[in-house]
DNA sequence: TATTGTTATACTCTATAACTATA
DNA sequence: TATAGTTATAGAGTATAACAATA
């Protein structure tokens, strides 16, 4: 019963909770677009380039036929377009609009601005050990970069 | 374009391909039940004992009907029910039924332990301080007790 | 024959609005 | 009147199975 009395919180217990925090953040942040987290995050994907529908479904975790319906969702909105592959004939590439990556940006920002806040009772390098704590666990975990820094999106096709 | 050098990442970053990373634990590890995680979660909110439909709601930050049909469905696998509130005609409180109890038991643990697999690479005190830096980011935000320990399912009536 | 992608279908999750029943 | 909860309806997300077109 109630052992309400707050007792050291192991790291699973801390990780899953991060998540729901995290979760929020990213819902909030993206909604002010009025897209959805899994239409940011496929357009996350594809900043720094077109990629083909099966790699996209691989590196989300998502069957062919769900990754359609999300493609064809967020292109309904104009952020994402189809080109065709060039090397084969069977592919189609998703890429960014111009509209997609201009919105892509700002959405962007406006996540790293929300998550960012929610570290703001640590100190400067509270936060960069953290940081670097989660990379060690993103890189041993061969992570994909659904979400990134730095790169510039670029609209293409 | 392809700035592919693995920079250090920052804490915004770290925390969004961190969330990418539970999810998929999360999911994994409750999938094996035959549940999603949104009612994994349900069930991780009830198990210390009974609570409210509105208090479910806004604890999970959803509207009132969604989580009628959460309840609805959880309890049509059995692992929920709905009892009176004795102190208010018009509540409800969810519970856990026993088949229920048991389940989220063994959920947990799978849970705990897949996620918990996820820091392989640290050191045990390094996983002691992400833990801390974790639990202050929650401690901070109020995060409700969506996952916890020690508790002790119980199923109720 | 294997792969890429779409369509058809079904279920889960979520929200808004309208409603019932208690307080 | 305000609150707790459900129902009706609609859209988003996801999966499996069957299919088309290209490799």
């Amino acid at each position: 019963m109630g052992e309400d009395v707050d007792e050291p919180m192991g790291l699973p217990t801390a990780l899953v909770r991060t998540r729901f925090l995290v979760d929020a953040a990213y819902a909030d942040a993206v909604r002010d677009y009025g897209i959805t987290s899994q239409q940011a995050q496929l357009m996350c994907l594809v900043i720094a380039g077109p990629r083909g529908m099966c790699d996209l479904a691989g590196v989300l975790g998502l069957a062919k036929s769900s990754l359609t319906g999300l493609v064809d969702r967020t292109a309904k909105r104009g952020l994402v377009h189809r080109v065709p592959d060039p090397s084969d004939g069977r592919a189609q590439l998703v890429a960014l609009t111009e509209e997609g990556a201009d919105v892509a940006e700002r959405m962007h920002a406006s996540t790293v601005q929300h998550v960012d806040n929610l570290a703001y009772g640590l100190s400067e390098s509270e936060r960069e050990l953290l940081a670097s704590l989660l990379s060690r666990v993103i890189t041993d975990n061969e992570v994909p970069k659904v979400f990134g820094e730095g790169d510039r999106a670029q609209a293409s096709a």
